[in-house]
DNA sequence: TTGTAAGCGTTATCAA
DNA sequence: TTGATAACGCTTACAA
C-alpha cells in the first residue's frame, strides 16, 4: 500500500506538504505542488479513507432508510440504490440499508437518506442529530428531492386532452401526503384551466384495488375518458380491468401512468407515464447529504426534478 | 464518544485488558472480564470500527458487483440487497454498489459479493486478489450460493404430472451458463422418470420472446399442457399470449414459473410459482464473505438453497 | 510556505 | 494474566 508517506520520500518533502496538496492546494508553492503530483501519479498513490476519516471523526458510511414495508416497496427503488450509491462512491463513502425506524441510529453513520417517510415520521426525524435528506417532499422544512409532482400530473392531464379525450379522470393514493396533495393539484388546476370539472377516487397503491375500482364504477365511464394514475401499478390493474370489461385501449378509454420505470413495461399495451428520473434522483440525494456533512449540517434546500412524458400504447 | 480508555479508567484496567475482553476474552481472568463487560455496559460503549479498520488494514466495506444489465435487472435484486446488507450489518459492515466490471477493483473494499456472473466472466475473477462469493452456480470451483435450480424445476414438473397435465413443456434461457443447464436436468430427469418425452424451447429472458413462441407454436400445444418456465418473466409472457389466443388458463393449459418475488404477483392469474429464498440467500452470501475475510480467503464451499412450491391461479 | 510533533481509537508485540 | 509501547495513515496545531 501506497502511503502519504512514500509519495513524501519520493518528492522530497514532508508528509504534511503532501497532505496539503491534497486538502489545501492553495497553501502550497506551485513548483511542490506539481512535484507531489507526479509523485502521487508515478506512485499511483491514493489517500487511505479510513486513516482520513478516523482522524476526522468520520465514518464514510451514510445510512439508506427504507420506512416502507420491502414487500410494497416498488422495483423502482433498486434504481434510486443505483444512483445513490453512484453518487456516494465518487467520494469513496460506502452505505448501509435500514428497514427498521429503531435502527436508524445504532452503529455508525455521518448521515442519512430516508425514503418512504409519512408525516407521522417527522417528529422522529427531529431527535436525529446526524445530516439527512429526505426522498419525497414535505412542508416541514427538511431538505429533501422529489419529483415535480404537480408537473407530471400536469403534462399528463395536458396530453390527454391534446389527444381528445373528452373525460379526464384522476385516480390517486389514499394518502394524505404531500406528494398525492401535490399530483392531484396539477390534476385540478389543469381541469380548472380547461372548464372541466374534476373527478378523483383515491385507492390503495394496489394493480388489483384499480382492477376493483374500474369493475364497480365502469358503467359510469363514457368512451373518450383517459385515467390519469397516481402510479403505474394503478395504471396496470386499470388497464386490465378495461381489457376485462371489453373495452378498447386506447381508443376508447386511455391510460396514462406515473413512474415509468419497470411496470409501465410490464403493462400490455405499454403505458404511456410520467417518468421519474429516479436514478438521477439518487445521485442527487447522495451529492446533497455529502455536502451536508461537509458543511457540517447545513440546509440544502428542496429539490423538485422534472419528470418526462412517455408516450406509449395505452393512448391514442 | 465512549473509547477504550473511558472503558478501562472506569473498570480500573489497562486499555488492553479492555481490548481483549473484546477480542479475546479467553485470555482475561473471570474477575476482571465481569469488571469489564458491566463497565462497557453502564457506559454503553461500542467499539469504533474505523479505528479498529485502520490497525487490521481492513476498510469494512464490501463491494456488491452487479455484470448484468440494471435494465435487464430482476426486481428481485432488491430483496438479495436487503438481505446482504442485513448480513453485512451485523458485522458493521457496509457496502457499495459496482456495475461497472472495471471498477471491481477501484478504491477501497475487503472482498466482493458477485452476481450475474457468465462463464466469459470467470478469466476476470481469477484475477481478483481479495476473497469473492459468487450468486449463481458456477463448475469452476468458486464458492457460490445459489437456488437449488435442478430441484426446484424437479418440483414444478412433478406438481404439474401430479395435477394431471398430459404434456409438459419447457421454455427456458436460451443462455450456456449452469444455472439453465440444473433447470433443464430437474425437467428432462423427472420426465423420464416417468416415460415422457421432453420439448424444450429456449428463448431469451422477455415476456415478449415467451409471447412470440406461444403465438408462432399455439397451434401444436393439446389441450392440458403445463409450461415449466424457467423465469417468472418467461412465465409472464406464456400467460398473456395464451389468454391472447382464447386458451383456458388453468383448465387446459397449466403455468409455472420460477423466482416468486415479485412478477408472480403481477401476472393474471397469479403465478404458481418455484420461490427462490432471495432475502435469505443475500444474507448468507454476506455472511460467508465475511467469514472467508476474516480467515484469509479460505474456502467457504458451494450452497444450494431449496426453493419453495407456491400453488397460485395459473395451475389446476 | 514548509516542517515537526501530537493525536485520532484501536490492536499486536513484548516485557513484567 | 496483565500492562506499556509502538504502530496503522492521516490531519490539525504550532513552530520554524
Amino acid at each position: 500500500m501506497v502511503t502519504l508517506s512514500d509519495v513524501a520520500r519520493a518528492a522530497n518533502v514532508s508528509k504534511m506538504t503532501v497532505s496539503r496538496v491534497i486538502n489545501h492546494p492553495e497553501q502550497v508553492t506551485p513548483e511542490l505542488r506539481s512535484l507531489v503530483e507526479s509523485a502521487m501519479a508515478t506512485l499511483n498513490y491514493h489517500p487511505n479513507s479510513i486513516a482520513q476519516a478516523l482522524v476526522n471523526n468520520r465514518t464514510n458510511v451514510v445510512k439508506f432508510v427504507t420506512l416502507e414495508d420491502i414487500d410494497t416497496t416498488e422495483p423502482y427503488y433498486m434504481n434510486l440504490l443505483f444512483g445513490v450509491a453512484k453518487g456516494l462512491t465518487k467520494k469513496q463513502y460506502a452505505f448501509q440499508l435500514v428497514t427498521d425506524p429503531e435502527q436508524i441510529e445504532a452503529g455508525r453513520s455521518d448521515g442519512y437518506i430516508i425514503t418512504g417517510a409519512r408525516s407521522s415520521d417527522y417528529d422522529m426525524f427531529d431527535q436525529l442529530d446526524k445530516p439527512f435528506i429526505l426522498f419525497g417532499e414535505n412542508h416541514r422544512g427538511f431538505d429533501f428531492v422529489d419529483t415535480d409532482n404537480q408537473l407530471g400530473v400536469k403534462m399528463a392531464t395536458e396530453y390527454a386532452l391534446s389527444r381528445l379525450y373528452k373525460n379526464i379522470i384522476f385516480i390517486g393514493i389514499d394518502l394524505k401526503e404531500p406528494f398525492e396533495y401535490s399530483r392531484e393539484a396539477g390534476y385540478i388546476n389543469t381541469l380548472q384551466k380547461n372548464q372541466l370539472i374534476p373527478k378523483i377516487f383515491r385507492i390503495g397503491n394496489h394493480s388489483h384495488a384499480a382492477q376493483d375500482l374500474i369493475k364497480e364504477h365502469f358503467k359510469e365511464f363514457k368512451k373518450d375518458t383517459c385515467f390519469i394514475c397516481a402510479s403505474d401499478r394503478i395504471a396496470l390493474g386499470v388497464e386490465r380491468q378495461l381489457a376485462e370489461e371489453g373495452a378498447k385501449v386506447p381508443d376508447d378509454f386511455g391510460v396514462i401512468g406515473f413512474d415509468g420505470v419497470f411496470l409501465d413495461q410490464v403493462a400490455n399495451p405499454k403505458l404511456t407515464t410520467i417518468r421519474q428520473s429516479i436514478f438521477e434522483m439518487g445521485e442527487l440525494l447522495a451529492t446533497m447529504l455529502l455536502q451536508k456533512i461537509a458543511q457540517s449540517g447545513s440546509p440544502q434546500g428542496e429539490v423538485l426534478i422534472k419528470p418526462t412524458l412517455i408516450r406509449r400504447g395505452s393512448t391514442r
